[in-house]
RNA sequence: GGGCGAAUAGCUCAGUUGGUCAGAGCGCCUGCCUUACACGCAGGAUGUCGGGGGUUCGAGCCCCUCUUCGCCCACCA
């Protein structure tokens, strides 16, 4: 791999190759054994069925720049790879299949069904893993898991049983919210809350007894067909009277009591609140105290079932809630409509608006798990970044609720649960099991599986220590449990990572991993999340195949700021990935101008005799010191856009647009010193290039493979993290090559203002040239020539003619005579103009150090500081006017 | 209803403990195809740092308040 590099930038033609190359050499495979101190990071597994979107790719970019970077620092880096079966997710896709054939799981039946899901998931399944690849994603594949495995399952199922025999998993019939379209149960955490403008339907229900009648104010007019009450606060003076009275539901024929109880807010709606506890928690707690009815009126895909009057039956609830209020009206019982502004839950899956429904269900007792797991966060053992996400944690912690874990899918961990019936003779023990049973273990009749399956996320809160090989004492398990940093999305804090770290301290004793990063969403220009349905999304494989995957990476790294998120826009991707574009054809120019001239011969830095250095040779290597320093900082701070900023810089600005442009004369061979040159250059795009290969894998492996002291067939990204040390600090070499850069900065600044063409030579004149200046320029005189395309240069007294200058900060004075270009008048009015600035900024820095108040109580740094300034700007105004003098005075010379 | 966050150049955002902090990238303007790169080079413009008050010798940075967005949580039917 060392042919050179091509005139194009093709991405394309090195990223595949290079991916497969690494595959090949096992890069990545860390077994137990591995050196070094353990970094695990756990790969937020997609769903099987996913295509890899924007957030993916962001996701997965800011973990491989971690674990690369870590990786490089000698650590025992581990990145886990996996796939989640998704249950209802999947299911629905494969029903939806199913649908164009016509077919509902049903007519199938759960078997076929079963099989048919599996049949698609190894189809078509896991190719969002292969799609990471492109990403240049360094997990060790070989470790891929898949939640529904069986090593998996055999965890999921030691766990539900652990918990059972602990009594941290009862099932229980209790009012759930109920999806009706994907007819399942679904936890609180899967139902997404949102706010919209409804109605509040004002009711009339007449006394039994004739002799008046109560108004109950309800959002879901539909309900009070199961309606068993009414309940009013027990110290609502409006009501008291009422209390124990009978009311006759309307369109029923049915008698229902009024009771007192807490529940009821007196000053909302009517104060009267009709209970229907089958549809309603706040209701089910109700009717339990006062012992009322419970009528389901709904069937599974919520329509009016055969316990309601024959005329809503098979109603859709909408539908029903229409009919009722209209036969309100009819019968005179309607009395207001008001709007409302309430939440409305939805399925997290399907948007279906969620049915709160009685029903038999598993649930995991969450205090127990809760309260370590808000220890951990408390004393410390967890951190977050951004560090406010830990309040959002902390408070759901401390008002969890059970955790309803039964889903009524066919896709997921079967329910390790056996009934042995009653009715087909059997003991009626139910048993909780690690293995299948056949019989009952009490009565040796036939039993039955529980029908349900387990909440996805009942497994995939197990990976950081199930994908080791728990339940087994693994090796695996001993290296790399726990982790140390898991990247994700904050949408899934509460689904996985919150209960990640219960069941971390709960199986193991140890949280799974002490640093949570939390990072922002991909958005687009109108900050909206990018989705499927909206159309607005990026597709990273295309933007990977326009533009490469190092461009799509640096983009997204430098565009995400810990705690905000990345707004891009989909309708022109060349703008939304120029960042990322311009800079990998940057590097790749940068290589092959510089490799084009190194060689097998080009010595090391070590070789080379510190006199040979050139203050610029000197200069660069501080900068590439100063870079090391702060980009290892920002990159081990998760500042991995201010780290990756620092090496842009680095690389773009001080080396190619000052160092590599400095050089050119030793390169060509025109100067002498060729060879320290070459070797100062490789050394420090050497560390370039690795401080970069976290964010941009491949161009970085395909320069650096080509630099001359590169080991054959070896990869940069198991190179050494640069240190402190391997370039040198050198605080005279930044100032002194500084002022080499304001000089020539002045130069071409004068030369544009008056439109010096492009050819032209000038002559340059350093007037009042300060020490640094003169150090600089006694070595660097050629650079400001060649750069700055300079004749003559001096340093002393202006010359006569007419000229621009520019006054330095610390004083030197660049005078350019350029003749007929410069109008005198306009010059010095400039020169004037800006004397004048300064003049006003002397003017209230001074009243500000003869303040008192000011002098006596700032720091004495501080205003020395200020001292200076105010002399130095003074100094310069000083210039400016004694320049413009003597310009009119040359002028009539 | 509660909690949290954000408002800085045309756009997307940095600005970590108050004293070169008014910055970057993209866009824009001017001039250049200078034998690595026009996805480039050189130069340049642009901001009462959301409004108002306050603390301080000194405030994008701290406090109060208002306005506008966003996120999370929530059993007032």
């Amino acid at each position: 791999m060392t042919e050179p590099l091509a005139p194009q930038y093709d991405p394309a033609a090195i990223e595949a190759p290079l991916y497969a190359r690494w595959q090949a050499q096992q890069l990545y495979r860390v077994p137990a054994d591995h050196p070094g101190e353990p970094y695990v990071v756990q790969m937020p597994p997609p769903n099987v069925t996913a295509v890899l979107h924007a957030g993916h790719g962001l996701n997965n970019t800011l973990q491989d720049v971690i674990i690369r970077f870590e990786r490089m620092r000698g650590k025992r880096a581990l990145w886990v790879p996996g796939t989640d079966h998704a249950g209802i997710a999947t299911q629905n896709v494969v029903e939806k299949l199913l649908a164009k054939e016509g077919l509902t799981r049903f007519d199938i039946g759960r078997e076929a069904f079963v099989e048919r899901v599996w049949a698609f998931v190894h189809e078509t399944g896991g190719s969002i893993l292969k799609q990471l690849e492109a990403l240049g994603t360094s997990c060790d594949w070989e470790r891929t898991y898949f939640t529904l495995d069986a090593d998996l399952s055999r965890a999921v199922r030691e766990v539900f049983v652990t918990l059972h025999e602990e009594g941290l998993i009862y099932r229980g019939k209790y009012i759930i919210n109920w999806c009706p379209r994907c007819l399942t149960a679904l936890s609180n955490e899967e139902v997404e809350k949102e706010e919209a403008d409804g109605r509040i339907w004002h009711l009339n229900y007449p006394l039994a007894d004739g002799s008046g009648h109560l108004v109950v104010a309800t959002t879901r007019p539909e309900t009070m067909l199961g309606d068993s009450g009414v309940a009013v606060h027990p110290a609502d003076p409006r009501y008291a009277h009422l209390i124990g009275r009978m009311l006759t539901l309307p369109l029923t024929d049915r008698t229902i009591p009024i009771v007192a109880d807490d529940a009821v807010e007196a000053d909302f709606g009517s104060g009267a609140v009709k209970v229907t506890p089958a549809h309603d928690p706040t209701d089910f707690e109700i009717g339990r105290r006062h012992d009322l009815a419970v009528f389901d009126v709904m069937t599974d895909d919520a329509r009016m079932n055969d316990t309601v009057p024959e005329r809503f039956r098979g109603l859709d609830r909408f539908e029903a809630r229409k009919r009722v209020v209209a036969e309100f009206e009819e019968l005179g019982l309607l009395v207001k409509v008001e709007t409302h502004r309430h939440a409305v839950g939805r399925c997290y899956r399907c948007d279906t608006v969620v049915e709160p429904k009685l029903s038999d269900q598993w649930f995991v007792r969450m205090q127990p798990l809760a309260e370590p797991a808000l220890a951990a966060y408390r004393d410390g053992r967890l951190r977050f970044l951004p560090e406010r996400q830990g309040d959002n944690y902390a408070m759901w912690l401390e008002n969890i609720r059970d955790w309803c874990i039964s889903r009524q899918l066919w896709w997921g961990h079967r329910i390790p649960v056996w009934y042995c019936d009653t009715e087909g003779g059997g003991c009626g023990r139910t048993s909780v099991s690690r293995t299948d049973l056949d019989a009952c273990p009490e009565c040796h009749g036939p039993v039955r599986q529980d029908e349900d399956v387990l909440d996805t996320w009942f497994s995939s809160w197990l990976v950081p220590f199930s994908s080791l090989g728990w339940p087994e004492e693994t090796a695996d398990l001993k290296a790399f449990y726990p982790g140390a940093t898991l990247v994700t999305a904050p949408e899934i804090l509460f689904f996985w990572v919150a209960r990640m770290i219960m069941a971390g301290l709960h199986f193991r004793g140890e949280v799974p991993f002490r640093t949570i990063y939390l990072h922002g969403t991909v958005r687009d220009t109108q900050h909206r999340k990018m989705s499927k349905s909206l159309g607005n999304g990026i597709d990273p494989l295309e933007v990977i195949d326009r533009y490469g995957a190092d461009a799509l990476r640096y983009t997204l790294v430098s565009g995400m700021a810990v705690g905000t998120d990345v707004i891009l826009d989909p309708a022109d991707l060349d703008a939304s990935f120029a960042p990322g574009r311009n800079f990998a054809n940057k590097l790749w120019n940068i290589g092959r101008f510089l490799l084009g001239h190194l060689g097998p011969d080009t010595p090391k830095l070590a070789d080379v005799a510190e006199a040979d250095l050139t203050l610029a040779d000197r200069w660069i290597l501080a900068r590439a010191e100063a870079t090391v320093v702060e980009v290892t900082g920002q990159y081990g701070k998760f500042r991995l856009n201010d780290g990756a900023a620092a090496v842009y810089h680095f690389l773009w600005s001080d080396l190619a647009d000052w160092y590599l442009e400095q050089i050119k004369p030793r390169l060509y061979g025109t100067q002498p010193g060729g060879e320290t040159a070459k070797a100062v250059a490789a050394h420090v795009l050497d560390l370039g290039l690795r401080l970069l290969h976290p964010v941009m894998p491949f161009i970085t492996e395909t320069l650096w493979q080509r630099l001359p002291h590169s080991p054959a067939d070896d990869s940069i990204s198991v190179q050494q993290w640069p240190v402190p040390g391997d370039a040198r600090a050198d605080a005279q070499a930044l100032a002194e090559f500084g002022a080499i850069q304001e000089v020539i900065g002045a130069i071409r600044a004068l030369r544009a203002e008056y439109a010096v063409a492009p050819g032209q030579r000038v002559n340059l004149t350093l007037a009042d040239a300060s020490p640094v200046v003169q150090r600089a320029i006694a070595v660097e005189e050629e650079t400001v020539r060649r750069l700055a395309k300079v004749d003559n240069l001096q340093l002393g007294a202006a010359p006569a003619g007419a000229s621009g200058t520019v006054v330095l900060d610390d004083g030197t004075v660049v005078i350019v005579p350029l003749g007929d270009l410069v109008d005198i008048d306009k010059e010095c009015a400039r020169l004037g103009g800006e004397a004048t600035k300064l003049e006003g900024l002397v003017r209230s820095q001074e009243a500000r150090l003869a303040n008192p108040q000011f002098v006596d109580r700032a720091p004495p740094a501080v205003v020395a500081k200020e001292r200076e300034k105010a002399a130095a700007w003074a100094a310069q105004a000083i210039a400016l006017r004694e320049q413009c003098r003597a310009l009119r005075c040359r002028d009539q010379n």
